[in-house]
DNA sequence: TGGAATTGGTTAGCATACTAACTAATTTGT
DNA sequence: ACAAATTAGTTAGTATGCTAACCAATTCCA
C-alpha cells in the first residue's frame, strides 16, 4: 500500500524463500527415510554429544514441547533415538542417538551442506553478511515478546505463556551452557 | 563443521525468522479468527477482485490442490467465502468472498503491514534491498528443479506441478475457447 | 514441613501441508 | 465421433505443528 513497497515483498520473499529451501532439502533427506524436523533433531542431538530431555530438545529446535512428544515417538519407533528415564529427576527422559542415527549423520550433514553451496553460490560473503544481519535483528525483534504483564490477575495462568527464546528452566541444576538458539 | 560457518547459520538463520515471523503474525491476527493461511487466501482474493477457481488459488498461494480444499471447507463453514459451480466449466467451482470477509480484509492488512514496520524499523534500505536480492536468487535456485521459468513476483508456485516423468508439455497452451473465468 | 507453584511429559483435538489414488468433465487426436 | 489424455476437484492417510487440559515429580515458601 502507502507505506511500503518494499516491505510489502519483503515478507513473501523471506517466507517463499525459507519455504522453498525446506521443500528442497526434504526433497533430498526422503529417500534416507528423513524428513527436515527428523534430520535437525538428530543433528541438535548429534551436537549436543549428550542425552537431551525432551524439553531442552523442544527448545533447541523452537518448537512446543507437545510437538516434541509425537516427533520422538516417530523417531523412537524408526529406531533412530532411544529414551530413558532420568535418575536424578524422575519428571525427565533422557534422549540418545541410537547407532542407526550416528551412522548417517555425517551423510546427512553433507547433503544439507550441498544444497547450501548450491543455493548460496556465487552470492558475495558481504552480501551475506548484510542479509544474516538484517535476517537476525527481524528475527530478534519478532522473538521479542511486546505485550505482556497488564495483569490484574484474577482467573487462571499459563495462557499468555511465553516460550520460544529461552523457555523456563530456572534450572537449579548447573550444567552445561543453556540453551541458546540464536547467534551462533 | 567443514566449509560452512557462514553458510551453516544462514539455515537455521532463514527458517528461524520466518518462523518468528509468521508466529507474531498469526498471534495478531488470531483474535480476529483468522489464521495465515486463511488471511492469506483472503488477501488473494480480495487482489483478484474476482471469483477464482480453486486451482488458481493453490497456485497463487503456492500449496498443493488437496491443502487448498480443507482450507476451503474450513474458510466456507467459517463464512469467509462461497462456493459455487461454475457455469462454463463444470468441473470448477468458483470461490468468491463473503460480505463478511470483505469487512475485515482492510484491517487483516493493516495488522500485517505495523507488523512489518515494527519488524524492520531502523534496518537502512540499503541493507534491506541487499537481503532481499540475496533472498530471491536463493530462492529462484531452490525454487529451480525442473525447467520451468517463473514471471518474477508471485512466483511462489507454479511450478509445483510436475515430479512425475517428463514434463510432457510445458503449459500455457491456450486452447480454443477456454475457461475464462469471470473477468467481469 | 506441608501446601502452592513450577516444571517435564503426555493426551486429545485441531490446523495446515503433503502424496497417492480416485471421479468427473473437458480437450485432443485419429 | 470416440477413445485417450488432461484438468479440476475430492478423499484417504500421514507428517508436522499448535493449544488446552491433565498427571506426576520437584521446588519454593510461609
Amino acid at each position: 500500500m502507502s507505506g511500503g513497497e518494499t516491505t510489502e515483498t519483503f515478507g513473501l520473499l523471506l517466507h517463499g524463500t525459507a519455504r522453498a529451501w525446506r521443500q528442497k532439502l526434504d526433497q533430498r533427506l526422503k529417500p534416507m527415510g528423513l524428513s527436515q524436523a527428523k534430520w535437525r533433531t538428530l543433528m541438535h542431538l548429534s551436537l549436543a554429544g549428550d542425552a537431551l530431555t525432551q524439553a531442552e530438545i523442544a527448545a533447541r529446535l523452537g518448537v512446543e514441547e507437545p510437538s516434541v512428544v509425537t516427533l520422538l515417538h516417530r523417531l523412537e519407533r524408526e529406531d533412530w533415538i532411544t529414551r530413558s528415564n532420568s535418575l536424578r529427576d524422575r519428571r525427565c527422559k533422557m534422549v540418545l542417538l541410537g547407532r542407526r542415527a550416528e551412522r548417517v549423520i555425517t551423510q546427512i550433514n553433507s547433503t544439507a551442506e550441498t544444497l547450501r553451496h548450491e543455493l548460496m553460490a556465487g552470492i558475495p560473503i558481504s552480501e551475506l553478511q548484510t542479509c544474516m544481519k538484517v535476517l537476525a535483528s527481524i528475527r530478534d525483534r519478532a522473538d521479542k515478546d511486546d505485550r505482556l504483564r497488564s495483569n490484574g490477575e484474577g482467573a487462571s495462568a499459563r495462557r499468555l505463556a511465553r516460550h520460544n527464546g529461552q523457555t523456563k528452566r530456572g534450572d537449579s541444576n548447573p550444567r552445561k551452557g543453556a540453551i541458546r538458539r540464536g547467534s551462533k
